[in-house]
DNA sequence: TTGTGTTTTACGACCTCC
DNA sequence: GGAGGTCGTAAAACACAA
């Protein structure tokens, strides 16, 4: 135990605030730093007035003050007590600012002067902002690991599908192969379509699409080569997804980035015209329907 | 007992608000 | 301009390991 407690300790016949009179052994726990060491400490031995009341003070000691500062080595730091600080404590969980009024009564609650209150609850602010910073940090902290590992399996769903989306492709090309050389060589769109059926929908508009472009490019020949559709098919330069596929992604915050905010394919989501077509489609079926129960 | 790191008290500089 | 705030820091008080 340290010196200073141990006096703090024996000053039984002045209760607690007795040990004001003899901290006068030297400093804290290093021993180093001489009772009047320091710039702070060496100006206020000059100015030998300077009688700053100090802490642990109680409020009959206050009337005892000439008595007081007569013995009293100067300029002292000394600590609150326990029941002050309690009380500080309490009332900086009510309000952690210190209006005039409140200042006043504390400081003549608790035996101290109002700058006294004033820098404790400065102090107690900046204690109290730190931790905040300290809270503030754990939860981001834990927050960004929580969105990191979201991110990665996003990111592993991601590849999974477009894997799943070349394969089901390569399997719809050379399905398509195989039907278109079993017809013969005059295929139809007709009959590529009946041999994509067993796709999706998303697929078959991949297809459709390829066809028509096809068709459109070679004077009406409506005849699929598989190695041709294939071609077609991988004909985007920017991506690995066939055209007609938009990415749609990545989310962040809410906030959909467009393909020109986003050169590259990492973190989209794709979405094919033909999804958007055939949704239109069965919903324009549906329309009718409805059309010819009503008119009709 | 001592060295060292942490906490608490106090202050000056600077800023904002009324 | 004054009062009261934050910020950075000094120094005393304190805790603890060696």
């Amino acid at each position: 135990m340290d010196r200073v407690r141990l006096i703090f300790d024996s000053s039984s016949s002045r209760g607690r605030h007795g040990q004001r009179m003899l901290l006068l052994g030297g400093g804290g726990g290093g021993g180093s730093s001489p009772v009047f060491g320091g710039a702070r400490s060496a100006l206020a031995a000059a100015e030998g007035a300077n009688k700053r009341r100090p802490f642990f003070t109680s409020p009959e000691e206050l009337l005892e003050e000439e008595y007081y500062y007569d013995e009293q080595q100067p300029d002292k730091k000394r600590r609150l007590s326990p029941e002050q600080v309690r009380l500080l404590e309490r009332s900086f969980e009510a309000e952690n600012k210190l209006e005039p009024e409140r200042k006043s009564e504390l400081a003549r609650t608790l035996g101290l002067q109002p700058r006294q209150v004033a820098v404790w609850f400065q102090n107690r602010r900046a204690r109290w902002k730190t931790k905040q910073l300290e809270h503030d940090f754990d939860r981001l902290k834990s927050s960004y690991g929580s969105l990191l590992s979201d991110h990665d399996s996003l990111l592993k769903e991601n590849d999974r599908l477009r894997s799943q989306v070349i394969s089901l492709t390569e399997k719809l090309q050379s399905r398509t192969a195989a039907s278109a050389g079993a017809a013969g060589i005059a295929g139809t769109k007709s009959d590529v379509q009946a041999a994509a059926s067993v796709a999706d929908p998303a697929t078959l508009a991949v297809q459709t699409k390829a066809e028509d472009r096809l068709s459109a490019g070679s004077g009406g020949s409506a005849v699929v080569d598989g190695e041709a559709a294939k071609q077609l098919v991988d004909s985007s330069e920017v991506s690995y997804f066939p055209e007609g596929y938009h990415c749609m992604g990545p989310v962040d915050g809410g906030r959909v980035h467009s393909e020109e905010e986003d050169v590259s394919d990492e973190g989209c989501n794709y979405y094919s015209d033909g999804m958007f077509a055939a949704e239109h489609h069965h919903q324009d079926e549906v329309d009718a329907q409805l059309d010819w129960w009503v008119w009709s």
